[in-house]
RNA sequence: CGCGGAGUGGAGCAGUUCGGUAGCUCGUCGGGCUCAUAACCCGAAGGUCGUAGGUUCAAAUCCUGCCUCCGCAA
């Protein structure tokens, strides 16, 4: 079964490896062509490009897929099957149909919620206490199409989106590799979504990313571990920006954004208070609260966020 | 050539403007106090100030090259 990858980030790589290493014959991997990152506008491959590159497959990087010759090219290679994680383009009609098993994604919730960009850092910031990820054959909405198999686990407490991210990757992996053998079996039974239970998860954006205070200390938590580590929740401290990458809920009240506990960075909201654990100042990098609050100690009472 | 910040004992920082004895908070080690402690008191070890040159009587500090790390922006 000639297969042709499409994915991106991080994400996706684990993917593309467990074919590669499952010994599936992957005839070329589409990814985001290269853009210019990161500090001095340094051109950057996607993590997908550099795992395919090592891996000798041939590497495609189209601008878009609606052009005929770019869909001509793909046709050429006569794949059985595309499999998409997180290819950042959506894929037309004329794509969809070109293979004979269909299109078959790894989604990082379970559907039909969280449909959409960012389905693990909104599960993260909505406080949700179990998410997954899905397989499906691809539809020609957003993340629409039959379900395939499911595979689900808990959500951590104190855990960020960061590290949920990386746990999902290889369950999607896993799960792709699992959706595979049956296909070829001819045991798959695809589901149908629920509309009506859908959501949608959209790509997180920095302007969410300003702690507020006010609100009680679970939805600041959430806020805080979904946001970490892109964009990070954000607030002030001595005049500059700190980002907050990790935190637990403490005790303590008092006036929102006010400093309870200097030695262990323990802030109150509006309902409870935070530990922050681990942050980051302007100009500087990410460290746990403890070694930052060496160089820049707070006094009780200090406001944070103005 | 996108803009900018930073490299100083084990950690986080100050000191650089205006060159002149290496400093703070913490950690570590030893001792003391205490029923006891992450508390308190006394003491100690630990740094060729990122690197290579230059200027100077004298450079962490001024000048130049290089390396590394990071923020913004994406």
């Amino acid at each position: 079964m000639k297969i042709v990858f499409m994915g991106t980030p991080d994400f996706a790589v684990p993917c593309l490896a467990a074919l590669v290493e499952a010994g599936y014959p992957v005839a070329a991997a589409y990814t985001q062509p290269d853009k210019p990152k990161g500090r001095g506008h340094k051109m950057q491959a996607p993590p997908v490009k550099e795992y395919a590159l090592e891996h000798d497959i041939p590497v495609y990087q189209p601008v878009t897929l609606r052009k005929e010759e770019v869909q001509e090219e793909l046709a050429a290679l006569a794949p059985d099957l595309i499999v998409v994680v997180a290819y950042g383009k959506i894929l037309p009609k004329a794509v969809l149909d070109m293979p004979k098993y269909g299109c078959i994604n790894v989604h990082g919730s379970l559907l039909p919620k969280y449909r959409g960009a960012g389905p693990i850092q909104w599960s993260v910031l909505n406080g949700e206490t179990e998410t997954g990820v899905t397989t499906m054959f691809m539809g020609e909405g957003v993340d629409t199409g039959d379900m395939l198999e499911k595979m689900s686990t808990p959500i951590g407490e104190n855990e960020t989106a960061d590290q949920l991210y990386d746990r999902l990757r290889f369950m999607g992996a896993e799960l792709l590799i699992s959706t595979l053998k049956k296909l070829e079996a001819g045991e798959l039974h695809p589901e149908k979504q629920d509309d009506s239970l859908a959501t949608h998860a959209p790509m997180l954006s920095k302007e969410m990313s300003e702690i507020d205070f006010t609100k009680d200390a679970k939805s600041v938590h959430n806020l805080i571990r979904g946001l970490s580590s892109w964009p990070a929740a954000q607030t002030t401290y001595k005049g500059k920006r700190l980002k907050v990458y990790e935190s637990r809920l403490a005790s303590g009240h008092g006036e929102p954004g006010t400093l309870l506990d200097p030695k262990n960075f323990v802030v109150a909201c509006g309902e409870g208070a935070v530990q922050l654990v681990s942050v980051q100042y302007e100009g500087s990098k990410r460290m746990p609260a403890a070694d930052f609050l060496r160089g820049k100690p707070g006094e009780k009472g200090e406001k944070l966020g103005e």
